[in-house]
DNA sequence: AGCACGCCGACT
DNA sequence: GTCGGCGTGCTC
């Protein structure tokens, strides 16, 4: 008799292990690993969603088994290596495996699922031969072979990327068997040749993927955001014929990643690229997993179990055997930490590349435009002259036009009538809206004064090109932030004032850049603002032309002469023995535990004898409930996680009740939840 | 979650 | 004796 091994799609927390149910004789012929069921759970009529893990002969199980109701779909879409994977990544976490499937396989497509269902009834085709093109500048910085060989030996390597841009030669080799046209012009637009100027890095991540995909094996790319991926996939297509580049990512549609990820089920190599979520994509045949800039913190997952795409990296490479690659301009502490232990092998430049980095604490004189009080004398001059040649970059902190108001009168902050938000304006003319609720503040008054004016409080990123313009009569400004980002710039002499992330490319790189507002970016509180600011900075100073002038303002000490230097391992293995000293992340795991004062008080109790003596709390937090911190070393994380599953497990299945005699009894009241959360740094920071 | 099982107090 | 309220525990 056939038993289907599955996992229920709950997120209770005391049904995330596998039930065993028998396979009714008519769905015997058609049930496998990997598909949708329905399932009764407890007693008949109540139906669960299942995945199908494994379908066996026999069953463990004493008692007699519920049946299968019905298979939702035949389409596999549980990968073995997703499942394996899903399950450890919940378990380093305390979480559900269900949870992490959540993330790993996007809803069911019905009409995806009948093209690919049509498709591989046709026949698997052959896969097309590879011709895969090495691009030998790609890897220029680095010596070629020792990547090669690297990949083959599957080592795990943190790889500093070198700060310069590099142009692709147009689609060398990377024929499109559906046709070259592919690359979309939009409609009413003249074509322009196609600006194919990238971070190195994405082109040395493509020629690994490459190099991967010729021996046969797929290779999964990380990268924070679309405009990293933008890049990389540009770099890709000059190495990788198109048709082997799936995406995967969050501006896709649902059927879009179906598709996608159906694709990865496939037989032929490819290259997966995408944001965090692309770790989780299925990929049997795996040689290489690299993630791009590991310290941006778009890598943290905000959904349960929360777990950082980093750690989903190397518990999956470590499943699959695949080769590893952190790459970076600045190491995150985290991986800093990996290759200290000698888990990461470092792979450095060759030769060693120095950007030209100015730093200056100095301000420049009060006289004149705004601006130029930001702005030293010397970096003012420097800007002035490369703008005659091309882009200058120009970084500032904030959006918008003034990141915050404040009445003129009495000086208190400017609050919007309707929410007491902040209020906020984004172009100079505009009037000031309210960041929390966007209500525009029409007929505002102070509410303190009574007054009925404000003046700007800071400077956003379209002040400062206002005020670039009015100072370089003549030269264009372009704006690129948040929320109107551009990705690329073309040759012309031009101000290009980004807020920090949002810097575009320019082809052969800016002519000058100048960091403003650094003072303001070390301001914030955190414990990672030191590694955050050299991760914004290297990234926007890896956008300048070779040897274009950097001026860092307002910043110095070993920040930055760690850059000028440009010795950023050095300055971050400092930082991480600081947090050593210190015990925090990542020298050491926390964990944070949310909940009633009794249930985090019990939860901590059942901790290892080590972590329990490193508890700080617990402390009220907001709703009621009570919040505790607990760290505890590496080689500990297993038993932490562990023993806290299991009191989240008893917290749900216990008492639901209130006790008697208190104001609800008898009324059934939310169970008395314990959150856990691993690896959080948030509680570090304010 | 949602439902059955079983253990004590009040009933025909 | 047995009806039913409510606390406890399990879900193949």
């Amino acid at each position: 008799m056939a038993v289907a091994r599955v996992l229920v799609d709950t997120p209770l927390p005391q049904l995330d292990r596998l039930f065993d149910y028998a396979v009714p004789a008519k769905l015997a012929a058609d049930i496998g690993p990997g598909m949708r069921v329905r399932v009764p759970l407890r007693t008949a009529g109540r139906m669960a969603d299942a995945f199908v893990v494994e379908v066996v002969d026999t069953s463990e199980h004493e008692g007699t088994l519920s049946e299968v109701d019905e298979i939702i779909s035949t389409v596999p879409v549980l990968a073995p290596e997703v499942w394996r994977l899903a399950r450890a990544v919940a378990d380093r976490a305390g979480g559900s495996a269900s949870d992490v499937l959540r993330l790993a396989v996007p809803t069911r497509q019905v009409r995806v699922e009948k093209q690919w269902l049509a498709a591989r009834a046709e026949g698997a085709s052959a896969p097309a031969p590879l011709p895969v093109v090495t691009a030998p500048e790609a890897v220029a910085g680095y010596r070629s072979t020792d990547l090669r060989a690297a990949l083959r030996a599957r080592a795990r390597l943190a790889l500093d990327a070198v700060p310069l841009l590099v142009e692709l030669s147009p689609a060398a080799g990377a024929e499109d068997p559906e046709g070259a046209g592919a690359r979309a012009t939009p409609p009413g637009d003249t074509p322009t040749p196609p600006n194919l100027w990238v971070g190195r890095w994405a082109a040395t991540l493509a020629t690994l993927a490459a190099m991967t995909v010729a021996e046969g094996e797929n290779a999964i790319l990380a990268v924070p955001d679309y405009r990293d991926q933008e890049q990389l996939v540009t770099a890709l297509e000059a190495v990788v014929p198109r048709a082997r580049i799936v995406r995967l990512d969050a501006k896709q549609s649902n059927p879009e990643r179906y598709r996608a990820m159906l694709r990865a089920r496939g037989d032929e190599a490819l290259v997966l690229v995408g944001n965090r979520s692309v770790l989780l994509a299925p990929s049997e045949r795996l040689g290489l997993i690299a993630v791009w800039d590991d310290g941006d913190p778009l890598y943290s997952e905000p959904l349960a179990p929360y777990v950082h795409a980093r750690d989903t990296a190397l518990l999956r490479a470590e499943q699959q055997n695949a080769a590893l690659v952190f790459a970076g301009h600045a190491r995150s502490t985290d991986v800093q930490r990996l290759v200290e232990i000698g888990w990461l092998i470092e792979v450095l430049p060759d030769p060693r590349y120095q950007p030209h980095v100015i730093p200056t604490m100095q301000q420049g004189s009060s006289e004149g435009f705004a601006a130029n009080a930001r702005i030293p004398s010397s970096a003012w001059a420097s800007a002035k002259a490369a703008v005659e040649f091309g882009p200058v970059l120009v970084q500032v902190a904030h959006p918008g036009y003034a990141p915050r108001l404040a009445c003129a009168e009495c000086g208190d902050v400017a609050r919007c009538l309707k929410c007491s938000g902040p209020l906020q304006k984004h172009d100079s003319g505009a009037v000031p809206a309210c960041a929390w609720c966007g209500a525009l503040a029409v007929g505002w008054h102070c509410q303190t004064c009574e007054n009925t004016t404000m003046r700007s409080i800071g400077t956003g990123a379209g002040r400062t090109a206002d005020e670039l313009g009015r100072a370089f009569p003549g030269v264009k400004v372009v704006v690129s932030d948040g929320s109107r980002q551009i990705t690329r710039v073309d040759d012309e002499p031009a101000i290009v004032v980004a807020t920090r992330g949002a810097e575009p490319v320019a082809p052969g790189g800016y002519r000058a850049i100048l960091l403003l507002d650094g003072e303001r970016m070390l301001a914030r509180e955190s414990l990672r603002v030191a590694e955050d600011c050299l991760r914004w900075w290297s990234d926007a100073i890896a956008l300048a032309a070779h040897r274009a002038p950097v001026h860092l303002v307002g910043v110095g000490g070993a920040l930055a002469s760690a850059l000028a230097t440009w010795t950023l391992p050095r300055f971050v293995s400092t930082e991480l023995a600081d947090r050593r000293h210190l015990r925090f992340p990542p020298a050491v795991r926390v964990a944070t535990l949310t909940g009633q004062t009794a249930v985090v008080e019990k939860a901590v109790d059942a901790l290892p004898e080590a972590a329990r003596h490193e508890v700080l709390g617990p402390v009220d937090v907001p709703g009621g409930t009570v919040r505790a911190i607990v760290r505890f070393d590496y080689a500990q994380g297993a038993d932490v996680a562990r023993l806290l599953r299991s009191q989240v497990i008893r917290a749900a299945t216990d008492r639901r009740r209130p006790p008697k005699g208190s104001r609800d009894d008898g009324r059934r009241v939310a169970p008395p939840t314990l959150r856990v959360r691993f690896d959080d740094v948030e509680p570090f920071s304010d």
